[in-house]
DNA sequence: CTGAAAGCGCTTACAG
DNA sequence: CTGAAAGCGCTTACAG
């Protein structure tokens, strides 16, 4: 009693069975057949009996669109990434596309690998996450090329593609008028190369000068980057060295930002206040909770979908869609400043 | 100065600029031309000049294969499944596939909705991840009519598929003396209603029969399951009714659990010592470090990978393979047992 | 409303 | 070694 591999049922056999043509099948099946006569009804039941699935190469091929999303991620590295990425792929799916993932895992020249093949594979549109400036000038050349690509998070300076992302602004202004008023002087935001020119460190720049606070960019190396839950004590200890008190950093360097604190004996908030861009339940497991900066990623997601969408009718350059407000989560990470003096008892600085 | 939405160059196009067949140019350009005159090299030439892309649609249609792999995730919901991933899908792009992903976010009707529109797509091989049981009869049908699928980490009893997970018997062993050593008496394993016919299981219990300690599976409801963060609490709650001081879960259900000891004034090792299947970073951030059995999630990927291959050429049933051994990292989060006395100082249970 | 036919871009026997 | 031709399964003008 095996079921034979069977050939799987054809637009054509479907036709014959229901004694129509081919045309008419297919114009029951997915076109929008105009009225239904009971052929259509013979069409559908035939198509039933014989468990008929179109294939959706072909009606690709013939219509010259895939009805499949590419996503290149520059890296998948926390819970906003993959919200994000569960957004698009249910919106994607509930307007009948798949779609395509691929990871760069924090590789500029991977990332392009990825994107020109996903681009080959006649993907109708392909979404960039967090896309490295490197790739600026493919992404560019695609789009012109008439495949629409969308950014999702962060987008490198003038590349004219759309992004979609969050609004940070009044809860970074939040978070700093917090850090404030618990006396912090001296505040870090903390990423890799790719994360600088983004409009976040802008805003914390302008929060803090308007609050007259000193704001530095901890820029990763690479090497720091590429490895940081091991290489953070180092970097916590060059903040201690600036007299920071106060860091912001992006969800996935959390952990290793906290770890590092606790390495090099350090203690939160009472020598760091930590913020996260970007929320997770690990931040609210470890004590003391961790306070964030945080947005609806999934719903990002979800509009970046749309956009693909729309793109796919018009062109629409270097347009921002900030569908959702990221909120400040005030928790236990956040403390009255040491105020530049060590945990050693001594002055720090120059 | 705009570049024309060019339709891109085709086959033919490169044929007529080379001045040859098309057959020709295809053989040059994909399948193997036995040898090269210098027809050859015009073909390729012409085809750089034109940055010709074969159409990988059209191609699969041929080919009756779509050089792409579908991949349904019960839950993404970790690093260990984020690693299986990256691993499938790096390996999967060395051999020229494409992977296509969905994740059913923990709910089987959607799993299975999943499920049958992927493998409608042509895919040439299914990867699930976990899969529910109630997709039993869909997967070995699927399997049966030609396309292979291969389970990911955990296979329902009698699902005759190809599974690829690790190899933890001897580290629950280890993690089990461990507890033993430490006077636990009574150790429990936490998950979903999935996980319980699991061989993980199995063997904790093989492992705590022998040593003569009380094992108990803590089945979690799936109102329990599918909001387990917020949940937690009370389920900590009841193991603690239960005398149990050491806990087994997967880990996406860690964070959860920790909070919840932490809400219900609990501490660890104090009262609970903690086991986590499955690494990742915050387990070393968190303090104390919680210990876990440790695998290569992403060697999983890559294996599976080469596994859907091989099926892609023999049928290979009900195979198991586990190409890497979980090894047992011992870390704080597991200490003496506190032997039944309540952290109120009076006894618990009959 | 329905059917015969052309064609999407490729691959692959089949002759030569 | 090379070319003309058939065909993968579908969709869609084009006639009727």
């Amino acid at each position: 009693m095996t079921t034979k591999p069977t050939r799987s049922a054809t637009l054509k056999d479907v036709a014959e069975r229901a004694n129509v043509s081919i045309s008419t099948a297919s114009r029951v099946l997915s076109g929008g057949a105009t009225v239904r006569s009971r052929l259509a009804e013979r069409v559908v039941e035939a198509a039933a009996e014989l468990d008929y699935r179109p294939n959706l190469t072909a009606r690709s091929l013939r219509r010259a669109q895939s009805m499949t999303f590419g996503a290149v991620f520059f890296k998948m590295d926390g819970p906003p990434a993959f919200h994000a990425l569960r957004g698009l792929e249910w919106e994607a799916r509930r307007h009948g596309y798949a779609t395509v993932t691929a990871d760069a895992d924090g590789d500029d020249d991977r990332f392009i690998e990825l994107f020109r093949r996903l681009a080959e594979r006649q993907v109708d549109v392909v979404f960039v996450y967090r896309p490295p400036a490197a790739a600026g000038e493919l992404i560019e050349q695609t789009a012109l090329e008439g495949t629409p690509v969308v950014a999702i998070s962060q987008r490198p300076r003038g590349m004219a593609i759309p992004l979609v992302t969050n609004r940070p602004t009044e809860s970074i202004d939040l978070a700093v008028q917090r850090l404030a008023s618990l006396g912090h002087e001296h505040i870090a935001y903390v990423g890799g190369a790719g994360e600088i020119g983004d409009f976040r460190t802008s805003m914390l720049e302008e929060s803090t000068n308007r609050l007259g606070i000193r704001f530095l960019v901890e820029e990763l190396p690479d090497e720091e980057d590429r490895d940081f839950f091991r290489q953070a004590p180092r970097v916590v200890e060059r903040l201690e060295e600036q007299r920071v008190t106060g860091i912001f950093a992006r969800y996935p360097y959390i952990a290793g930002l906290v770890n590092g604190i606790h390495v090099v004996g350090g203690r939160i908030p009472r020598d760091f206040s930590v913020i996260s861009f970007g929320d997770g339940e690990w931040l609210q497991t470890h004590r003391p909770q961790i306070a964030t900066l945080s947005a609806d990623a999934r719903l990002i997601g979800e509009v970046a979908a749309r956009v693909g969408l729309e793109a796919l009718a018009g062109s629409m350059l270097g347009r921002t869609y900030q569908p959702t407000d990221a909120i400040w989560v005030d928790r236990d990470s956040v403390g009255p400043s040491r105020n530049g003096r060590s945990r050693f008892g001594r002055l720090l600085g120059g």
